[in-house]
DNA sequence: CGTCACCTTGATTCCGCTCAAGTGTGGTGG
DNA sequence: CCACCACACTTGAGCGGAATCAAGGTGACG
């Protein structure tokens, strides 16, 4: 309802539920556009050095460090959080298996961001360095990188939109509809999922408070939009929920 | 106080006071990095094909348009909207002179956004292809391409925080002080300038109402933070609106 | 001179915050 | 094994900040 775009150039894969067996799946998933061949696969791959596991809490990277490598999550989930001035935590924006990570330390060359796993996760990490000599040697590379960058803007600009426009039921129902149907695109089941987010992350995110999260949840319950149990959510009614 | 990081990469220029004497000098100011070397700057130059005048309410480009061109402001000041499902306007940025403006193209190849400017205003335009040529002769100018989407994407994230976080005057407060400093930034007072914004395009970039910013503005002048005459904004006290 | 766009200010309403109490639930250690 | 605790979630009561509705003022412009 509240998407810009239907930015589902994600190919739905078999890969991301069996991330144990590909390596570099996430990045073939997500890197790998309409009209890459397959020797310039072959090269993207060759950039990735290793593969990380970080556990539920663990921090990816901080605000300040130094942006080195770029990330592609595997499996699991990430949250990207920001400190403010005044010592609140902002959540920033919820990252699903495929999605790259980190890219906004272009700017300065340091993270701007904390990343923080939701879950057991593992990310695929590209050196900086490789990635940039894979961004000269392949042009396709290189437009899927300003294609990225570029998804990252819209995406946060949809987000600016929930917040700026939306009332709190609005928000809750916009969050839900998104993750659905990001879900939908890597082929998991998009009216059944286990939400990451405690309610203060979702809060925090939508800019309102927790309390206010779980208020509206036990509403869309009780109107029989969907079946909350804790972290599971159930979507009964997707028209309804869209209808706000 | 809210801003991430001080992003003032533009070099303080008495360009963009004379830019009717200079066609290239907004992009001068904005795309040449530091290490950028004078034969490189001077293939930028040959990427521009035109200067383009925009008159006051006039569109720059909409949503769907098709992202065949980069637009850095020469002289003016422009803001970006997008029109919600419900049919709500959001103001999604304000960009002012040396502003890259129309990045959020690549992402599927058309305008996510519409650009409109607020008031008499002239920007530089540089096609698509020859900038994507120059992208690969140049990997200064590519590097500096990456920047500048980064930027957007930390920019962004900044007003999320703003509009999660932050109440009524703190907003208030936060907008001012930022176009404040990115005036400074290019040379211009930081304590005095003319406010381009409407009370209703402050308010829906802001995520409050027209009143609720009239209402903060008479408070802030009350309390002898700021003379506001209108549009005309004079800060008064900066320590004051940075304490809220 | 009337129209229109923009701004200001007041009165009232209401949505969401704050404070508070109570209910699971998973993990830890005695 | 169970007592305990920390943490997440739910729900209620009351308050307050910002929205809404409304009226009036100002300046630009045909």
């Amino acid at each position: 309802m509240q998407t810009l775009h239907e930015t589902s150039a994600l190919a739905p894969s078999a890969c991301s539920r069996h991330a144990g067996q590909c390596s570099t799946c996430a990045l073939r998933q997500y890197c790998v556009p309409q009209g890459l061949s397959n020797t310039d696969t072959d090269k993207l791959q060759s950039v990735i050095v290793n593969a990380r596991a970080i556990r539920r809490g663990e921090t990816l990277f901080r605000v300040g460090d130094t942006f080195d490598a770029l990330y592609a999550i595997r499996s699991g989930s990430i949250k990207t959080v920001v400190t403010s001035a005044n010592g609140r935590d902002q959540v920033m924006g919820l990252h699903l298996g495929g999605d790259a990570l980190g890219l906004e330390g272009f700017d300065d060359g340091t993270h701007a961001c904390r990343a923080v796993a939701l879950e057991d996760s593992s990310v695929c990490v590209i050196p900086l360095s490789t990635f940039e000599r894979a961004c000269r040697e392949t042009i396709a590379i290189h437009r899927r990188l300003l294609q990225l960058l570029s998804r990252e803007v819209v995406r946060k600009s949809t987000q600016t939109m929930i917040l700026g426009t939306l009332r709190a039921d609005e928000r809750v129902a916009a969050l839900l509809l998104d993750i659905s149907s990001r879900l939908t695109c890597r082929g998991y089941a998009g009216n059944e999922f286990n939400l990451r987010f405690t309610r203060d992350d979702m809060g925090s995110f939508l800019g309102i408070t927790l309390e206010t999260v779980s208020r509206t949840l036990s509403r869309f319950q009780a109107k029989g939009l969907l079946q909350a149990d804790g972290k599971l959510i159930h979507i009964l009614d997707f028209d309804g929920l869209r209808a706000v």
